[in-house]
This record gives structure tokens, sequence and C-alpha cells, in this order.
DNA sequence: TTGTAAGCGTTATCAC
DNA sequence: GTGATAACGCTTACAA
């Protein structure tokens, strides 16, 4: 079986014994413009809806040069930040008529490069990509060319393409605060992925709130390497072997602390009697835990809007100079019962 | 500043002094067809490179009546399952040359049914789709029209389009029959929606297994009427009331279960001491939890596969009659400590 | 071995 | 108020 030819414009006017043009001005909104009769315009719309007509989008673009569809491109969609994005930013988009092609590029930037190949020959109107974030010049290369595209989460300073994304350095430095306002004054950072900027403004803001204290940096320990839970749990039974093992750990992402809670489950370690933990990034799950899990939310929802409402501005080609080229978004702490009074 | 016009395939042909039609059968693979002087297909392929040539799709397409564009469309892509699947999916279909239009219907019929006509006209060659699953006509109406489509996870009898998805009975009878086997005999089963085809299914499984074992179905409750945490929490509370609350749980999703956590939490309840406990749906989590969870998990992998086989046969014209409507795929239970002897 | 030209379904320009 | 027609960039039937 093969797909019916779906009826088209020609059809349509034949049927109504009008012009393709006028039925084209109809369906495009421009009956007013070009004063059509409104009993005509009527009759058309009625036909176009009983005969479930859909106009083809291959010959509007071919005509218009627009496809109306955004490509998206995430690291990694089974990632829970990530599809969350995806469906704040598609639901955005298709409100204002986009399709959206979306694209996996399973942390590869070979796959990226690619990809966003895939979707210029397919005429994206713009592109909203959380990049892989080690290499960015085929990015740069594209934006250049003249390509509307938005950088959310994993940007880089110096690229000169307009991004989104969560203040990572304040949360850091905000959920520090928070420790050592408790009490807490032997705290370590299990970090990430070194050399990826999200990762240094992390360990950055909690390193300006140890400092802003006067903690001394002997007791924070910063160790780990990457986002992985294996390397929570490393890094968690590392700190745990020492005889005197800090009294509350910041993790920097999820996949860390499920790390430390495998950790802390073996040690019998109880949080937060023992150990008190915050980590970044809320999940479904974390407030279902045994000891309830504080954590930092970012807002995922002001990213998306921010991000959709300045690629729209690129391609309406307005306010081209007034644009930002970091757009930071706050962050903010859901404090459950991890985080507990030390002493 | 507005998309640049990449080249076309005239100015590339003018470039080379060949006509469009010679560059044409080379890009497409056709030279040894019409036995082009490897010459100038060697010349055609590095200009093409050096171009940057990228064919238009548009053109391409109002040619062709083909976007080699695939759509999927889920109820709730922050789903993990639902995510999980788009990427495995995606991958496949990339790897064959397909983009993905990605549409996320909110559980919302009405939107499933708005995008896949925003789809049809973009000319997808196909539809993976994961219904909402309450009303189908609007997607037997476009598959009766020729839209190459398959269904996942929520499919129902007597629809007449294929469908891939898990054995929703087979996977609750194994659980509860290992429950069985590991001496409970008062077993309670917390389901989601009572009119999805999959509740259904997984409330047979869990019958059939007590039946089986001739357990008394007084001793087993069915509680609940949707995958919400509300409802595993309140449910769970509802059973922890009794003066005898069973030995064991079946969860039907993963939402439920961590509502059951979080009232085991409340209660003081040690699961697996005092009440053992089974979930559907493999996640991030289970396995790190305080006591890690034993799970039913689903092979995505499997379905997405066997889904993107199906669909692509379909384009082909492939088979058309060896097609099996429901092709059900095989569940495994991870084995963690949720599950104890009991007695 | 390569080229010419029609045609896919729209929209926009110009004409009436 | 409405219509005829060129053009968008590609593939392909027919020519050479």
């Amino acid at each position: 079986m093969t797909q019916q030819k779906s009826i088209n414009i020609k059809a349509l006017a034949a049927n109504l014994n009008l012009s393709v043009t006028t039925v084209s001005r109809v369906l495009n909104g421009k009956a007013k413009q070009f004063r059509i009769k409104e009993e005509t315009e009527i009759k058309v719309r009625e036909a176009a809806r009983e005969m479930n007509y859909l106009p083809n989008q291959f010959a509007r673009g071919l005509k218009l040069d627009r496809s109306e569809t955004i490509g998206i491109i995430v690291p990694d969609i089974s990632n829970p930040f990530f599809a969350d994005m995806v469906k704040i930013i598609e639901k955005q988009l298709r409100e204002k008529g986009f399709a959206i092609l979306i694209g996996d590029s399973n942390e590869n930037t070979e796959q990226e490069a690619e990809m966003i190949g895939l979707f210029e020959s397919r005429k994206v109107d713009g592109l909203i990509v959380a990049p892989v974030g080690l290499q960015f010049d085929h990015l740069i290369r594209s934006y250049g060319k003249g390509l509307h595209m938005v950088i959310i989460d994993r940007w880089q300073t110096g690229l000169g393409i307009p991004s989104v994304s969560s203040d990572n350095f304040q949360a850091a430095f905000d959920a520090v605060s928070l420790l050592i306002e408790n009490g807490h004054r032997s705290i370590a950072c299990i970090q990430g992925l070194n050399d990826s900027q999200t990762n240094r403004e992390r360990v950055a803001g909690f390193l300006e709130a140890i400092r802003k204290f006067d903690i001394p940096e002997n007791n924070c320990p910063i160790i780990g390497d990457n986002f992985s839970i294996d390397n929570g749990y490393k890094s968690a039974i590392q700190l745990f072997n020492q005889s005197k093992y800090p009294t509350a750990i910041l993790a920097l992402n999820n996949r860390i602390s499920l790390g430390v809670l495998q950790a802390t489950a073996e040690r019998n370690i109880v949080i937060p009697d023992q150990l008190s933990l915050i980590s970044f990034d809320e999940q479904a799950y974390s407030a279902y835990l045994n000891t309830p899990m504080t954590t930092i939310e970012q807002d995922k929802y002001r990213i998306g809007q921010e991000a959709v409402a300045i690629l729209l501005n690129q391609i309406d080609h307005v306010d081209a100079q007034a644009r930002k080229e970091l757009v930071k978004i706050p962050t903010k702490i859901n404090l459950r019962k991890s985080v507990a009074m030390f002493e």
C-alpha cells in the first residue's frame, strides 16, 4: 500500500471553480488584503476542511525557503534533564506552528556535526542545541553561514553564539553557603568532567563559598573526574576510607549522588545523621528516597522559554543588536531532609 | 542576518561545466548505471564536498514525494521509558538516513491527532506512535489513507495497525510467581489506569499466577486507579492501615512504586524485612535505592528494533501480507534485595 | 557518456 | 475581486 496522494490546492480550486490564487490567498489569511468576497472565503475554508486539505510543505518550503521546522540537538535524550528540555521547547514551538526535528548526538561531537548537516538540508528555520561541549567549530561555522542558533546548557565563553544556561556558579555557591550556615566546616565536592564549562563553574562557586566563610580549604576536598554513578560511588568510598571524613558532600550532578547513595548504603552511613548531602539536578525520585534529598533544581522552563524567544527573534530579524550573548537562569534549592544541622 | 542560500545543483553543475543531470546522477549513486566516466564522477564528488553542497530536500521531496523523515509521537517524553524509546528509534532510523520529527502529545488525544496532521503535511514517510491509548479512530483513519504506521506500547485489540508491545501479561505472571515461590501468600497489586490495555494485561497476569498457585484471591487485593506517585502512596497507606497487610506488593509502574517507597518510609516499614516489592519499569535509580529494588524491565531496544523493521517494511512495500498485527516482546526481571523469602 | 526540459505544489507578480 | 503564470531546486523521461 502506498501513501495516498492527499488533495492539492489545484484540485481544491477546481472543485470550487476558483483559481488556485484565490484559494491560496484565503488559506494564508490574506482574504482581507485582497478584498476577497466573504462568501468566497467561507466557501474555500469549508471545502478545505471537508476535503481534508493539507498544504504540501515541500512546495511551500521550496517557494518560501522556510520550513516552519526547528531542529533540536541534545547529547543524550535519555537524560531526564534533556528530555524535559525537549518537552518544554517542543510545546512552545508547536504552539507557534513549528514542527521539531530531533537529534541525539550521543555525547559525540562528530554525530552532532553530521546531524547539523542533516537538518540544514531539511532547511530548518533554526536550531536549538545542547552541544557535547568540547568542540564548537562546526557550530560556529554553521552560525556564521547564517543558520539561526541558540545554545543551551553547555555553552562556552567567546563563542559568539547566543546561549542560555543555569547560573551554575551561584547555584553551587548557595548550596555550600547553606551547608556552612548549618554548621558544616568540612565539605567535599564530588565533581564531574573537569574541562567542561559546567563543571568549572560549579567548582568555582563551591570554592568561592568556602573562601567567603573562611573555611580552611584543606577540609574541603574536590575529587572525582566524570559525571557517572561509578565516579560518585568511588569518590564517596575514597572519602569514607579516611579516618575523619567530611560532614557534607556536594554532588555536582544526579548520577554522582546516586553513586554516593550506593556507597552510604554499603557502609551503613545514615543520611543526614552522619552525612549531609546536596545534589545538583532535581529528579522524579529525589523527594521519595529513604531520606528525601536536598537538590539544586534548574529552571528548565525558563531556559526553554528564553531559548525559544531568542531563536524566534533571530528568525524574525528583530533585535539583532540587542541580543545578549549569554542569558543566565537562576536555580533554586529544594530543601529536604538530607541536610542536617551539624554539631 | 538571514540564512545564506546554500549552493544548489545548478550552480554546482555550472562550476563543473556539466549538466545538472550528470551531477544529480553521480550524487544519487547512479554513476555506474549511466556509465558516467569515473573521472567525471570523482570531479563531481569532490566539488560537491568542497563547495559544501547539500541537496535541497524540499525540491527533492516535492519531486519524489518522499521526505526521508519519520515522525515519532509519544504521550510524554519526560517519562524515561519513552525518552529511551525515542533515543533507540532515532539512532536506528538515522543510521538509515532518516530524520526524525518528534511530537509530545502530553497524554492528550486531540493534540495527538493535530500532530499527525502537522506531520502528514510535512510528508513523513511513516509514523511510529505510542498513542494516548483511549481513542484510536484518528490513527485508523490515517493508516487507512495509506500513512505507514506502527504502534508501540499502548496498542489495542482489533486495531488493524501493526503494533509492538511488551508481554505485559507474562511479565506480571512471572513476577507474582516469583513472589509466591518465595513464600508469599498475600500479595497486593497496585494498579494504574483501569481501562488502559497495558493495565488490563498486567492485572490479568497477576490474577493468573494467583490462581495457578491456588492462592486465595481474598488475600490478594487489587487497588489503585492511575499511574501516579500519589496513587501509589495512597494505595500503600490504605494497605498499611489494615491490621494484617500483605507481605508483598506488585507495583504496575515506576511512579506507583515511588509512592509505595514514600509510604514505607513514613510508616517505618523496612523493605524487604516487613514488605517485599516488585515494580514494573527499570529506572536509573532502581539499583541505588536504600534497598535496591527488584524490577520488571521492558526490552526497549527490541521494541524499537521491531517497530523500525516493521515500518521500513511497510515503506518498502515488502512483505505486505506477512505482517503480524501484534509483536510481543518478552520482559526480564532484575532480581534485587527488595524481595525476600517470607516465613 | 552526457544533455534538455517537463513537472512536482506552492506563492507572488502582474494583469484584468 | 479574481486569474494566469513564472519560479523555487530537484529528478527523470527522452534525446543526442
